[in-house]
DNA sequence: ACTAATAACATTTTT
DNA sequence: TGTTATTAGT
């Protein structure tokens, strides 16, 4: 009996995840398994015979495609492990180092994020001699990715008239020179930044006809997760791939949650789908098991507003539920205290937990009444969206090495290193190097390791130190060039003195500091390790790197689950996600929807859809809330009721009335600005400064408490029972060593025996 | 070359 | 209001 789990899918699940000989769309409302079909046509797939390695399924998140590969696995087992699963941007730079050489590109090359990408551009703004307020790197760098998004490379650009029209239009007549000088920059340093991925993709592709067919030949099905969000790029890449139809493609999305066009995602792509295809069978599953009647009936009566989607009629079979509530506050502290309340009223009379509870809103700034109103009642909760894990200052120092080790040519780890820690290496110097590199056309690596035959005006001390650290440098490559990634890291750690100076900061962002690099390091030895167990060979730093680079903080900041907390986020930081219980706060008319979207009907669609996204995760209840006066930086605003809330059908409503007290006692419709409002003054925070060291400095990764502090080695011995975030519990055999090169020989129940460095190693005492 | 002070700024952000 | 980046001062 080979398919019984098909019998855990309802006919049109099923449907959908049998029919296997041609294109198909699945337009996926709202909680009506999507990702359940996913999983189960794959292991369906393979259950008929398909090697997985001739299946690609192309996710947006790296967690939506571990979660999906841990579930196809308890189907079908360890097969589950060759698919070819993963995102769009980890599986397209997997082709592009594999076919470096057509691509045009070392397969060393390294990857830019955002930061590094628009600090490239300031360097060749401020080289051009334009004015930063003409040409602002923020606007420049999204003009670019815009087209690079839809495969427009410099070259193209030219012949681009709508595009250059635009940048008259902007005022930015040299745009183009910028975008040439960008490629060229990022050619020269051996670097691709996120969209280049996609774009140098579909030209490796487009260039040669025979690496494609290669690919076409290796898939024999393609399956691609939230299609609404793909862009151009992504999709015409799947055109590519599938060979206009040759090989089947299944396309699963929600064109009611396309809440990224702001990112170049194009809904487009989804509803037309069937005209690319013209033999596509579109499937639509919509059964909705999530949510109450009422939730998803409000959420339908919403997104009805919207012009353009593809009809579908999401329903549910659960109760019916209570109605979705709606407060109004005076003012933002007071909604705050309303959510808080509320919350507290449903935890006991609803007997829920801290974590099936989320407050969502439309801008991460909003988060801060919450904090403080949640901090005064004692309400564990936790905010997501702070500074990635990698963006902090002193990770990105450390993994910049890492680049500089994998690929000297990359100029932007170079700048970020090469005074840090502080070798006296300044901006003159640095100045003359880059000229110098750009009078020689090498990278600034090239420029200094040519400086004893051009020494480029640099001062003898100057001279010294360059040469000093590009010697250190040196040595680290060729370290890396025999060692695993573990081992040359910590060579960097301890060489390059950020050890020293990372470690004898006591302060409390020093110690944050601490955590961070000691967070490095663990998930660097975790690397290693599991590279080890799976393919026997050490790990390479490249392999580590072109991971990492596309690792963001929803893949790092795993909730250790010890505490139940109560979630804060953006509402599209909550897509895919689901809670018992969701508060939508901040419904207010130039906050959400967002000032900027009124000007346009599309971008009020899209705020529309947010909104759909946002009620369509309360699988139970759905409090949402307004307040008649907002701080807006720093200053008080007044507010009028979203446009939104009378978008949705009363019926499913239940207002309450300002204050608090009462129910229903006049409908949504009614709602109007009305003059004075009661104004309080805002009262001051209670405990402001206990709360900002530690608020935002380290969001995401909990330390098991007193363990990193509490110093190296005084807190375990032999014989201690331990736990480890990675290994799990383990006996403690032996210690060994001092201070920070103690290390641990610990004896897990389920992997084995294994050194650890106290330092590095995150375990707790059981 | 580093620190302190101030000016400008400010949706959302899967990679 | 809070952050970030540039600038002025030592």
């Amino acid at each position: 009996m080979p398919y019984t789990f098909l019998n855990e899918l309802n006919p049109s699940q099923r449907e959908a995840v049998e029919y296997c000989d041609g294109p198909a769309l699945v337009v996926a409302g709202a909680g009506s398994g999507k990702t359940r079909v996913l999983t189960y046509k794959i292991a369906y797939l393979l259950r008929q015979g398909i090697p997985p390695w001739c299946i690609l399924a192309l996710t947006f998140t790296n967690k939506a495609a571990r979660e999906m590969k841990e579930r196809i696995e308890a189907l079908v087992g360890p097969d589950a492990r060759r698919l070819w699963m993963g995102t769009f941007h980890s599986i397209f730079s997997r082709m592009l180092r594999a076919e470096a050489e057509a691509a045009g590109f070392p397969p060393n090359y390294t990857i830019y994020d955002a930061s590094d990408s628009r600090n490239l551009l300031k360097t060749i703004i401020k080289e051009m001699h334009l004015d930063d307020k003409e040409y602002r790197p923020a606007d420049v760098q999204n003009r670019i990715s815009m087209l690079k998004n839809r495969l427009v490379t410099p070259q193209d650009y030219g012949q681009d008239a709508a595009a250059y029209e635009d940048d008259m239009r902007s005022n930015m007549p040299l745009f183009r020179d910028i975008y040439s000088a960008y490629a060229a920059r990022l050619r020269h340093s051996a670097a691709m930044d996120f969209d280049d991925l996609l774009m140098n993709t579909y030209l490796l592709f487009d260039r040669y006809p025979d690496i494609c067919d290669r690919y076409r030949a290796r898939f024999r099905y393609i399956l691609v997760d939230e299609y609404q969000d793909t862009n151009y790029a992504q999709h015409k890449i799947v055109l590519q791939l599938a060979g206009d139809g040759r090989i089947p493609v299944c396309a699963v999305g929600d064109d009611a949650q396309s809440i990224y066009s702001f990112r170049g995602a194009r809904i487009d792509n989804m509803l037309t789908f069937d005209c690319l295809f013209p033999q596509a069978r579109i499937f639509k599953l919509e059964q909705n098991y999530r949510s109450t009647q009422t939730i998803v009936s409000a959420a339908g009566s919403l997104i009805a507003k919207n012009q353009g989607q593809i009809p579908k009629r999401v329903f549910s079979e659960k109760e019916k539920g209570d109605p979705i509530e709606l407060f109004q506050a005076y003012s933002d502290t007071e909604e705050a205290a309303f959510v808080a309340r509320r919350l507290q009223e449903l935890r006991r009379t609803g007997g829920a937990s801290y974590s099936d509870f989320a407050v969502l809103y439309r801008t991460n700034a909003q988060s801060r009444v919450f904090e403080e109103a949640f901090r005064q009642r004692g309400i564990p909760y936790r905010i997501y969206g702070g500074l990635a894990f990698y963006q902090r200052k002193e990770v990105k120092d450390l993994v910049s090495y890492f680049r500089l080790v994998v690929n000297p040519s990359d100029e932007e780890a170079l700048k970020r290193v090469i005074n840090y820690p502080a070798r006296g290496i300044g901006a003159t110097t640095l100045g003359r190097i880059a000229a110098a590199a750009a009078q020689q056309q090498t990278s600034l690596w090239g420029a200094i390791l040519n400086l004893e035959a051009e020494p480029a005006g640099l001062g003898r001390s100057a001279l010294l130190k360059v040469q000093a650290f590009a010697r250190l440098v040196g040595s680290f490559v060729e370290l890396n060039a025999q060692a695993d990634a573990y081992t040359v890291a910590e060579r960097i750690v301890r060489e390059t003195g950020i050890q020293a100076e990372i470690f004898n900061d006591s302060s409390p962002e020093g110690l944050s500091r601490q955590e961070n690099i000691q967070e490095l390091m663990n998930s660097l030895r975790a690397y290693c390790d599991t590279a080890q167990e799976e393919t026997g060979y050490a790990a390479r730093m490249e392999d580590f790197l072109s991971e990492a680079a596309l690792q963001t903080d929803q893949d790092t900041a795993d909730d250790d689950g010890s505490t139940p907390r109560v979630t804060l986020m953006t509402i599209h930081a909550a897509k895919g996600l689901e809670f018992r219980n969701v508060f939508v706060a901040g419904l207010e008319e130039e906050l959400f929807p967002s000032a900027m979207a009124c000007y346009s009907p599309r971008a009020v669609e899209e705020e529309r859809r947010l909104f759909y996204v946002a009620l369509t995760r309360a699988m139970e209840h759905c409090c949402l809330s307004y307040a008649r006066s907002r701080y807006r930086y720093g200053k008080m605003e007044f507010c009028n009721p979203s446009r939104f809330l009378s978008d949705i059908d009363p019926q499913y409503l239940e207002v309450h009335a300002p204050g608090g007290g009462g129910n229903a006692a006049y409908s949504v419709r009614s709602f109007r600005p009305r003059g004075e409002v009661l104004q309080e003054k805002r009262n001051a925070p209670e405990a402001p400064a206990a709360g900002r060291s530690w608020k935002r400095v380290a969001p995401s990764r909990p330390v098991p408490e007193g363990a990193a502090r509490s110093g190296p080695n005084s807190w375990v011995e032999p014989g201690m029972r331990v736990e480890h975030e990675r290994f799990g519990a383990g006996e403690v055999v032996s210690v060994e060593g001092e201070g920070e090169n103690a290390k641990a020989a610990i004896r897990f129940d389920t992997c084995g025996q294994k050194q650890l460095l106290l330092r590095f190693a995150r375990i707790k005492r059981l």
